[in-house]
DNA sequence: TTAACTTCTTGCCATTTGGCAACCCGCAAA
DNA sequence: TTTGCGGGTTGCCAAATGGCAAGAAGTTAA
């Protein structure tokens, strides 16, 4: 694949010119994940910096009890990587793993932190990244306090309706912060309407 | 008060040398916020980046049904300042406001985006400080999905008991995700054991 | 095709949390 | 001092969500 989506994605921010985006998107290299294979473990340090041009991942972590709770959802044109492991460069807590065959392409810390060193416009569009992934987080965090279940639900399948498209609900349920069993009902419900 | 605090602050992550500490901390400058004030107003577009020596704050925003949320509480030696509002350049749906006198020391957006531009070492800094806040809110977010609500409030009894200090409890009530009356049960309960 | 496995659903019941209203209490304004 | 007000607690009951187990349905592997 060419990767001519990985330059639109850098000029759609508007920080990047077309000419840096071209020449930033020579440092990624093509990159490949088959469905199921993992994209990240826990234990590891996320190296890689992946944009997913195509397909879809989970992220999810372990609690206390070793209950699987899913983290994150990645889909075509968003930035793959877990912030904490790739830039304190420490060991990660959560697995990303692909739900289908994803393609994109990556760059290292190493790799990513040159550029960020030499491209004042690659730079910010690496803060553009980490502030939107902040933000949504604090959006959802929000709706966790003041909605309930099936205002959650809604609201996942009206703004990310492909993450029902392609994970399992139990792995859904988690993300939204119920049982398996609840998500059940609360559809059930919800057709209703 | 003198800027040593902002000194130690800044060299504290190991990521800027003492002397370029220095350096940083003399585009910042002294700023006090009143008890009952705010740092913050929704609307507004957050211009300051704040280094809070001493105080404590609470962030907090209106739901849909017009409740008082709290968002989030900043105490001594934390960066103040709404991420998506300040990096953006939008109005905030947040405000901040000082529950106690907080001293510290502030630089504007276009002043730190300058000092980002020269200084290699504070970039890291400011990166640290986003990474770090985003790091922090995961694990929030897991303990909200993963814990009850007893938990979740006597995770925030040993790790932030300045919370409890300061703040009314109705607004820790909305940060742990419950109603006041429900937290009121719940010490009672915790109270007990 | 069959067998094993996983996911999803459902019934039954327990637990958690919420809503409302009354009350207590401390503080601050008059 | 008196009054008013906001915050916190509590009783009563309702609503939301969870736990468990059984069963249905779909998927994978032999």
């Amino acid at each position: 694949m060419k990767n001519e989506k990985l330059i639109q994605f850098l000029q759609s921010t508007n920080l990047v010119s077309p000419q840096k985006a071209e020449e930033i998107s020579n440092h990624f290299i093509s990159k490949v994940i088959f469905k199921n294979d993992y994209f990240l473990n826990e234990g590891k340090v996320c190296n890689d910096y992946f944009f997913m041009a195509d397909g879809f991942m989970r992220a999810f972590a372990f609690d206390t009890d070793g209950n699987d709770v899913t983290t994150g959802f990645y889909s075509n044109n968003q930035v793959v990587f877990e912030v904490s492991s790739f830039f304190n460069r420490t060991t990660s807590k959560e697995n990303i793993q692909a739900l289908t065959d994803c393609e994109g392409w990556a760059i290292t810390y190493g790799q990513l932190n040159m550029l960020f060193h030499t491209l004042h416009e690659f730079r910010e569009f690496g803060r553009h990244i980490l502030v939107k992934g902040f933000a949504s987080l604090k959006t959802r965090m929000l709706s966790m306090i003041t909605e309930t279940a099936e205002e959650r639900y809604a609201g996942l399948l009206k703004s990310n309706p492909e993450i029902l498209q392609y994970a399992p609900l139990k792995n859904v349920a988690s993300y939204l912060g119920v049982t398996g069993t609840s998500l059940s009902r609360i559809r059930k419900e919800f057709s209703k309407k």
